[in-house]
Order: C-alpha cells, then structure tokens, then sequence
RNA sequence: GCCGGUUUAGCUCAGUCGGUAGAGCAACUGAUUUGUAAUCAGUAGGUCGCGGGUUCGAAUCCUGCAACCGGCACCA
C-alpha cells in the first residue's frame, strides 16, 4: 500500500498503481467530476498518471489558474486537430502555451491566412463538443517513428530524433487525431470550454532558425471563462489606444513617411518632449560625465580597427565620397570615445575618465524589424563610456546601477527587469577577464536582486568584447524593450592601442564600461508616452497648460495669465477662439494638454482662475496667483525638487 | 531579411459585375459671445502607395517595387 497525502494533511492508504481520478473517486464523486488534473508533490500532472509510491497530491479543478495552462495546452492540440481535419497535407510541429496563449506551427506549402481562422475555431468548437477523451499512451521509438514516418510528419520525426535515447515517448490520443507531447492535459477536450479565440496568423522559422523552412504559426488564446477572454481582449483595445505611434499623431509629437523607413520627423512638440528628456539626464550626469561630441561620418579604416567593418557591416550606412574614399555613419559612439581618450597622456590618477555623448547613431536594421520609435535606424542615445582599471569595474557598474534605477523612479517604472548577459560562444578576450567581467557585473546582479529587482540569466547572449547587464521595461501592451545597458568590454581599447601610465610608470591598457541609461531617446520617449498613455506629467508636457476664455470679455485677462505663466517658464496655448468652452474643452482634452485654465468673466472679476486637469471632470477655482505657484511647483523636474 | 496582411482626402473608413471616386470628423469661410468632451450653415480638398501590363475603358484584373501592420529572425 501507499500513503497518498493531501492538502489538508489528512492520508490515505491506496494500492500502487492507483490513478488520481481513482483516489477522486474514492473521496467523492464531484471531485472526481470537478477536477482535471492533479499535481502530484507540486508538479502537474494527468489525472490519469499512476501513483506508485507515497505521493503528497492535490486536485486541480478546471478554475484553478494552475489549470490555465492545460486549457491553453489543449486548446493547442483541438487546434492542430481541426488544421489536419480541414486541410490534409498540413504537416504538425510545435504547439507550446505562451504568455497569453498558445500558438500551433504547421508546415503546409500554402501558409494560412487570416481568412482560414474562423472556419479552423469553428472545426475547434466541434471538438470540443465532441467532447474526445484525452488519453496518453507511452510508445517506443521505433513506433513512434514508424507512425509519424507514415503518416508524412518529418518535423515530428525531426522532435523524436531529438529526445534522448531511453526517454518515453509520450503519446496523447484524443478521439482519432494524436500528438507527441510531454503533457500534461485534461481528460477530455470538452474541459477546454467555449473561452478561446484564434488571434492571428504568422510566419515562424521551424526551430527559430532562419535557415530552416518558414512554418505557418497560428496564435490563440483561451480562458476559464468567458469574462477572462473578455477581459483580454478588452486589455488588448486599451493597449491599442495608448500605442506610441496613434498618440505620437494625435498629440502631434512626431511621423514617420516612406522616404526615410525608420527615421522619424520629430514635429515641435515631440522635440520640445525630446528635449526635455536630454536635459534632464545633461543635469543627472553632470556632475560625473564629461559630455563630447564626435564625428556622424568616419573613414573606413577607423571601423576596421575597431572591428565593425569585420563583424557590423550589414548594419551600417555606407557612403562613397567623389574621391571613392569609404566612410560610414556610426552605428556607435564607441570609437570616438576611445580617440578622445587616447587624445594625451593618461595617467592611473585620472581613472575613471568618463566620457558621454548624446550620440545619434545609424544602424542598417532589417526592414522586418522597423516598429514606430521603438526600433528606428537613426536614434540617439544618452551614451557614454567610462576608461577605468579592472579593479574600478566593480564600482562603476554599481553606480550606474543606482542612477538607472533613480532614473527609472523618476518616470515612474518599477516594472524593471535586469538581464545578465554573458560570454557568447564567439567572443574575444581571455577566460580570466571574462570570469573577472562577468564576477563583477554579477555581483551586481545578486546585490539587484537582494533590493527587491526581478533579474535573469542569459547565457551566452553578450556582446563579443563582454558581458553586459540589460535593463529592460514593458510597453504597453507588454513587449519588453531593452534600455539601459552596461557593458564591460576588454577589446576595443587595446584595438584602438588606448593606455594609461600606470603607478609603476607602465603602459596599462584601460577596461572600458559601455553605458546608456535611457539607452535610445527616441525608444524611451516612445514608452513613456505609452507608460503614460500620452497624459504625460506636467514636467515633460511639451504643451502644459491651455488658457481658454468663455467670451471675448475675458481674452484681456487670459492674455494676462498666459505672460504671467509664460514669464514663469510654463509652455502655455492661449485659444481665445469664438467657440464654446465644451468644445474648446473637448479639443484640448483629445490633445493631452495637462492643465486647462478657464477664464470667464466672473473670473476676471474676481482674478481667480478655473482648473481642469486632463483626465477629470472635476473644476477646481482657485486664485490665480496660488494656482500658478502650484503649477511651477509641479512643473519642476523631479530631480530639481527640493526633495531629491 | 522571411511569412502573411494592408495601402482610397489631414484622420477613420465606404466604393457592387472593370464604366475615370464617396461619407463622417478635421480644415477653410461666415454667422453665433458661448460656463467645462462636438453651435449652425456653406466651401474646398484625391495622379486611389509607385512603376509596368491586360482592356475601348482599371481604385477594381495581372505583374514588379516600396512603405506600413502582425509575427519570425535580428537588436537600443
């Protein structure tokens, strides 16, 4: 006999071999019916697995949110069914839950389009009412590849080529259709319930390698109940309308047009918000950085040296000069920097040199990778460069750390994610500076993660001099975008023969910490907006406040309190148009103006003052003396405050 | 770059079977002097993404290219 035990503690004895379903049964029938899986010593298992030997177990009832990735799993499986039902010769591969999700990848030599969804969710909904059972069954190798060979499935022959010799193979029945799958599912496709809706169609290279066949990808998700999935797909519209690129047009900060694919237009408000930010983070490193600026065009030579025209320069813009000399517009802001250093004598006493440019860089990306402000092909980066010894690394990536995340703080994100990337298979460099490099930034990374930071690992997704420290945040719809980064590199100065005199009058060559905090400019101000969801705070607002007037009685003080805010150095529209206020209201609400103050002729009378804040209904009347002294108190950068 | 989709007025979108374009909003003009998310009336606005082709005739059919959108791959 075995001891099974559950939650509450209580055991029981059962036979081994006894099955979860069984146990339910024996403790009560609408248990047995509730439940569509169990975990069996915390991991999810078939409620149709045998327990062999004392077992702690808990039933998973199809609302349980452990449960969510079964639902989505399966969902995953009646999708391939209903693909082979409808279209013969649609080869199966992968079908894993993602996030929000599942997806399904087919090989078929037609790819699908979004036309094929609704007839493929309607074949799903017919197998879900048909309610199949789920059965696994435990095959050998040669079966499996037998079965699969027959049927024409070379990916899934290519997946059991692929699993270790000795492992089972798992097999999940439902009704006539099968997959090989690891599981666990529920028992039946009936439990998937009606809460699921195909998404989209995609392109998706087989094993995520873009040297092998394009497969057909179709995107899904599903829910426990329809009010999740409804909930969703609402999150999803909501995400829509704080999208950077539809409020970056209808706040009138920027656009973008064919003749320069990724190159944006920045229209006088979105480079006053552009601004902004660059001031900003002039006044946050000042104190530590010496700001340079260098060269947009350089000679090829230079990128040879550096190893960009060896390992880049698919990504670079290239151009030929009458004379047929070859420059290239820089991708990075690096070379100059090792220039400027190596530009006199350096002695151990004057590490660290900092040296920081708000660099404008052009990179050749992959048309396909475009995407409004978040991925551009000339951006402008908050970069610098820090020349120390080995010793300083330490140091100076903890600081960095610390003015990320006070930067971060400032724009209110905490959702930060800090990715510790390290030596890639091609690199350069010895194994000890390596180890030194990656020590040290992952010291950084256990000290993160000790204040409270959710951090990962990413092996082998460093640059090729080092190891880097990416600082990622979430748009609006949940995409992470890298920003900040830190990165520790033991190759471009000594390629570049940069060195400093060391305390025993040697020849040193510097370690050389790459560093962005807001990382592209453009890319942060395409995530605050829709952090934001374009109500940006008072500071940033390229637009902080429109004074409007009820009649032309007023314009005479409302042209008073539009100098008296602009003398304060607020940036002010006065709109003393003959229209309504509900329209004037309307208007300046749909273009995210913060502040609006409302001038009638009772204020006049009176030099008060009707504030309505972008966001609410509510009128506040104050005088208008106070109200300008409250707004040049919010209008001050965080970092000027007296506070900070 | 790869797969799929899209491209018609500033914006959002109609446009049937191939017969050389339409709405709402925005804009402009006039009237309205208005109390917190749309006052009324009128006017103007388009080489239908670009280039080829088929046709008596192309927004519509075929074809090449570009940009954009969603993924993949790549990356700040």
């Amino acid at each position: 006999m075995i001891s099974v035990t559950f939650p509450d503690g209580a055991s029981r004895q059962f036979e081994p071999g006894v099955t979860g379903l069984d146990i339910a049964k024996n403790i009560s029938p609408s248990l047995a019916k509730r439940s569509v899986a169990m975990t069996i010593d915390g991991s999810l298992s078939d409620l149709a697995s045998r327990l062999d030997r004392d077992a702690k177990i808990e039933f998973v009832s199809r609302e349980d949110p452990r449960a969510l990735e079964l639902i989505r799993h399966d969902a995953a499986h009646v999708l391939a069914e209903a693909v082979q039902e409808l279209f013969p010769g649609a080869q199966v591969t992968i079908g894993p839950v993602i996030e929000n999700g599942f997806y399904y990848d087919f090989y078929r030599e037609t790819p699908f389009t979004p036309d094929d969804l609704p007839a493929i969710e309607k074949k799903m909904r017919e197998i879900v009412a048909r309610d199949e059972p789920i059965v696994k069954e435990v095959w050998t190798r040669e079966q499996a590849t037998a079965f699969f060979h027959a049927k024409g499935e070379s990916f899934k022959g290519e997946l059991i080529e692929a699993i270790p010799a000795g492992e089972n193979l798992n097999i999940y029945k439902q009704g006539h259709w099968l997959d090989l799958c690891r599981g666990p599912h529920m028992p039946s496709t009936a439990k998937i319930g009606g809460a699921f809706k195909l998404m989209k169609v995609a392109g998706a290279y087989w094993r995520g390698d873009h040297t092998k066949p394009m497969l057909s990808r179709i995107y899904g998700t599903a829910f426990a109940r329809q009010e999740d999935l409804d909930a969703y797909l609402h999150q999803l519209e909501e995400a829509e309308r704080r999208d950077h690129r539809r409020l970056g047009r209808e706040m009138d900060l920027f656009h973008f047009q064919e003749e320069g694919p990724g190159a944006i237009f920045w229209h006088a408000k979105g480079w006053t918000l552009f601004q902004k930010l660059v001031a900003y983070m002039r006044r946050r490193q000042a104190l530590h950085y010496n700001e340079v600026n260098t060269p947009q065009v350089l000679d090829r030579a230079l990128w040879e040296t550096s190893g960009h025209w060896q390992t880049y320069r698919e990504n670079m813009f290239l151009t030929k000069t009458e004379d047929e000399r070859v420059f290239a517009l820089k991708p990075m802001n690096c070379p100059g920097h090792v220039l400027i250093f190596k530009n006199g004598l350096k002695s151990y006493r004057d590490l660290p040199v900092r040296i920081a440019e708000f660099g404008v860089v052009h990179r050749y990306e992959p048309s396909g990778a475009l995407h409004g402000m978040m991925r551009v092909r000339a951006f402008t980066q908050d970069d610098a460069h820090i020349f120390c010894s080995e010793d300083q690394i330490m140091d100076e990536a903890l600081k960095i750390n610390d003015m990320i995340l006070s930067i971060y703080g400032d724009f209110g994100f905490s959702d930060v994610v800090v990715k510790l990337s390290t030596r890639p298979e091609k690199r350069v460099g010895s194994d000890e500076a390596w180890d030194k490099a990656e020590a040290a930034l992952q010291k950084v990374l256990d000290e993160l993660a000790r204040r409270g930071l959710k951090t990962s690992v990413q092996p082998g997704e460093g640059a090729f001099y080092g190891p880097k420290l990416e600082y990622t945040l979430r748009d609006a719809i949940g995409r992470e975008w890298q920003c900040g980064t830190t990165q520790v590199d033991f190759n471009l100065p000594s390629r570049f023969g940069a060195f400093y005199i060391g305390a025993d009058s040697e020849k040193k060559t510097p370690v050389m910490v790459h560093r962005a905090m807001f990382g592209s400019l453009e890319r942060f101000t395409g995530i605050l907006v829709e952090h934001y969801a374009g109500h940006l705070p008072l500071w940033l607002s390229p637009l902080q406040i429109a004074v409007c007037t009820i009649t032309q009685e007023a314009d005479d003080y409302a042209l008073e309190i539009a100098s008296a805010a602009r003398k304060l150095g607020l940036l002010v529209e006065l709109d003393l148009r003959n229209e309504k206020i509900t329209y004037k209201v309307r208007e300046h609400s749909l273009a995210k103006i913060p502040v609006l103050l409302v001038a009638g002729k009772k204020e006049a009378a009176e030099r008060t003052i009707s504030i309505r804040r972008l966001g609410s209904q509510a009128q506040t009347s104050m005088a208008l003396d106070e109200a300008l002294a409250a707004l040049i108190a919010e209008a001050t950068p965080p970092d000027l405050k007296p506070l900070h």
